[in-house]
RNA sequence: CGCGGGGUAGAGCAGCCUGGUAGCUCGCAAGGCUCAUAACCUUGAGGUCGUUGGUUCAAAUCCAACCCCCGCAA
């Protein structure tokens, strides 16, 4: 069977490994082109292209596919059996989404139609879910609308961060997907048309989706922090710095004002507008990240401090 | 040349502007208190103040270059 694979970040990568592992080879890689990284700027090829190329696969990096003739010739000179796409960033037009005879699958991580959209993983989190997991559709040209091949289940557990569920859901995605292929080519699975009724949408996170707002209970802004671990991370303004809370707990509530930072049992603790979130780890702005008591023995005056 | 913060005892920070051989909190060690303690009290050990050079009678502090860490932006 002749595929390839569409995807460009870790989540991808990783998927991309495990089908490499047990023999689905793909023809080429399609993915994201390099980007500008860090302070330097230097130019930083994405996962799915580190790990293609440690395998010799071939890689394409368009800067866009709708209208790219140079492209689409190509695909449609391969002619691929079908393509697998996870995480790959950009919409595929109509046009190229017929070329494979068993058409374009895609991998999800969330349980559809929940979260349709980009940030599946970081909605069901927020949303203090207890499960998620992996879902295969036959894409077609609305997002994340196509008929269902298979889904995998996964437990979401208390500590889960944006890091660590993504990294489960893409390994279930990929023995999803080993487990699922051959049956589908064998035209052996049943399509499933999604409940379209029931959908929701999962937006694409900005810097600023991360910002606390004081007001919320603990709860919320504790998903936040694991949310959106490691970005944009959650976090506060404090003497016009930036100021990352990296892992926190929630604990009961305290008569403070709603903001009000305190200590509690020696813990750095702040009043949310429902019960207290203990702060474990933090970042403060050109800072390294630090515990919570490291940060108090430097900054004393934070003890006091009210955020709004 | 994208913008900015920072490198001072094991850790986190102050001191730098207004030069005169370093201080705070924690940790560590010893002793004490206590039925006991991660609590409290006392004492102590531990620092070429990122590197190199310059100015000066004198540099953590002023000047120059370089190295390293970090935030933003992408």
């Amino acid at each position: 069977m002749k595929y390839v694979f569409f995807g460009t970040p870790e989540f991808a990568a990783t998927i991309l490994e495990k089908l490499i592992d047990v023999g689905y080879i793909p023809e080429a890689v399609v993915c994201n082109p390099d980007e500008p990284i860090g302070r330097k700027q230097i130019l930083t090829p994405p996962s799915a292209k580190i790990m293609a190329e440690k395998f010799n696969i071939s890689v394409f990096q368009p800067l866009k596919l709708r209208d790219n003739l140079e492209f689409f010739d190509w695909i449609k000179k391969l002619k691929p059996d079908l393509a697998i796409i996870a995480a790959y960033g950009k919409i595929v037009p109509k046009e190229i989404l017929g070329i494979p005879i068993y058409g374009f699958i895609n991998v999800h991580g969330s349980l559809l139609p929940a979260y349709r959209g980009a940030s599946p993983i970081q909605s069901t989190i927020l949303n203090g879910d207890e499960e998620t997991g992996i879902t295969l559709i036959k894409l077609d040209e609305k997002m994340d609308h196509g008929p269902v091949l298979g889904k995998s289940e996964i437990r979401i557990s208390k500590s889960e961060t944006y890091d660590t569920l993504s990294a489960k859901l893409a390994e279930a995605g990929a023995e999803l997907l080993i487990k699922t292929i051959p049956d589908y080519i064998a035209g052996k699975i049943k399509l499933t048309e999604q409940s379209h009724a029931e959908a929701t949408y999962a937006g694409i996170i900005k810097k600023e989706d991360g910002k606390i707002n004081w007001l919320k209970s603990a709860e919320e802004i504790e998903r936040m922090v694991r949310a959106f671990y490691p970005w944009p991370t959650a976090w506060t303004i404090w003497n016009e710095k930036t100021l990352k809370i990296l892992e926190a707990i929630t604990s009961s509530g305290d008569n403070k004002k709603t903001g009000e930072v305190f200590l509690k049992n020696s813990e750095l603790a702040i009043k949310c507008g429902v019960g207290v979130l203990v702060v474990k780890k933090l970042q403060l702005e050109g800072g390294k990240i630090l515990t919570a008591k490291d940060f108090l023995n430097g900054h004393k005056n934070f003890v006091g401090n009210i955020f709004s």
